[in-house]
DNA sequence: ATAAGTTATTAGGGTATCCTAATAATAAAA
DNA sequence: TTTTATTATTAGGATACCCTAATAACTTAT
């Protein structure tokens, strides 16, 4: 048994098939986001093969089977419960929650997760923005999207980030930028792509290309421009 | 890495020399105990003796450093807090919190078990009556003892039970018999050891030798004369 | 005290995870 | 199109955990 490790195999594959869209998901690319050597990964993924939990051919790379499919979704779902179950009902901050729920996302009981889902009540989002999948694996749409794809002008709430990362989102809270804050994007400056935003406070921020690649918003004005270039 | 079989050895060690104070807690016993087979227990005794986790010699058993001591005990620490938050602000049943806390018990955050402790209010004992150890590894005192070493007229409450096997702790849901009950001894019957009871409902229960050695009370009144018998 | 029954240990394997080093297969550059 | 760099795979090991079978060491009951 010991299905804790190919937990994080399967929800691995479902992470970087849903990041790289267009590119396949391989053992090298998989070795480097789990911390481990592609021989290991390659080995483990043959043994997800004859389990019937994933495909794999070099051209294609690994793809979850709709067994391995179930699998990965379920651990995503208890992941993104407990995150907002720490930081909602249990007041930790926003960038500590994941950390913690990499080890609760294993522990096996569906009641528990019902329990704490239905106190909760049934979120659609974690704290970071990421959509909940549903009982029946079923992701929520959103129609967040990273803040450099705005224009000037546009009036938006922060949704979350594309990567839980710890770093990051201390980086955010020194900017003074939180979940469910309004900005107001003031001006893009085209020198370096970095953006001139106004808070609900009326303080000016200035957040770099990158960071704005990072953050993820969506206009709060129905008939916002920003729609129309996505 | 995979501390947690450790862990639970460690757990099972101290859990043995609490139960059997008198016995050794040898390789076999522990293979019992844990569903083991007495060659793969002790392998890994020996490899707690390595790291310093245990002293172990045939005629004396294992018996946990101070370093291995603290490790046992704070599992111990994590599974009663555990099953007293899902008791308690989760509203599981006294039967089903022992499964579920079984695998939170390894999940590594101090700052979520302070959490969660604080939130119950720092509570001394968990749903099934177990001590639960402070934060200095300090295991709460009481004299609860078995219901079985009651005389007759004795007033004492209901405070756990010597295992929390579920089978055990559903069959006294079926006698009517809950956490923090108060019984009156009416009579204890000589031919089997049988006791008759009263509840604070003014109900009869017939409860066997064998379920009145696994249930754990304390007498209500100072004077109570089973105090000079233990 | 000796035979029989128990317990403790050793020997020898098996699977799951991981690794390094070497080789084969591709892709990118010159 | 060679040469070079990158990827993918194989080979060969190491460690953690578990097991069965065999042996050694102890107990217990004649
Ligand atoms: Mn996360
Ligand atoms: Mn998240
Ligand atoms: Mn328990
Ligand atoms: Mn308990």
């Amino acid at each position: 048994m010991n299905s804790f490790k190919e937990e994080n195999y399967l929800k691995a594959i479902y992470q970087l098939g849903v990041i790289d869209k267009e590119n396949v998901v391989s053992a090298t690319h998989l070795a480097n986001w789990l911390f481990l050597k592609p021989p290991t990964v390659l080995e483990k993924l043959n043994s997800l093969v004859n389990k019937g939990l994933i495909k794999y051919d070099k051209t294609g790379g690994a793809k979850l089977t709709k067994k391995g499919y179930e699998i990965a979704i379920n651990i995503v779902r208890r992941h993104r419960i407990w995150e907002t179950y720490l930081y909602k009902q249990l007041n930790f901050s926003w960038s500590e929650v994941h950390e913690i729920a990499e080890q609760l996302e294993h522990v096996n009981s569906d009641k528990l997760i019902d329990k704490i889902y239905s106190i909760l009540g049934n979120p659609e989002f974690d704290p970071h923005g990421d959509p909940i999948p549903n009982k029946q694996g079923i992701v929520p749409k959103s129609d967040r999207r990273p803040l450099s794809k705005s224009i000037k002008g546009c009036v938006c709430v922060v949704l979350g980030v594309s990567h839980d990362n710890e770093v990051f989102l201390n980086y955010l809270s020194d900017l003074n930028i939180a979940l469910n804050d309004k900005l107001i994007v003031e001006q893009i400056i085209s020198y370096d792509e970095s953006i001139r935003l106004t808070n609900q406070k009326n303080e000016f921020i200035l957040i770099s290309a990158k960071a704005a690649e990072q953050l993820l918003v969506a206009c709060l004005k129905p008939s916002c421009k920003c729609k129309i270039e996505i």
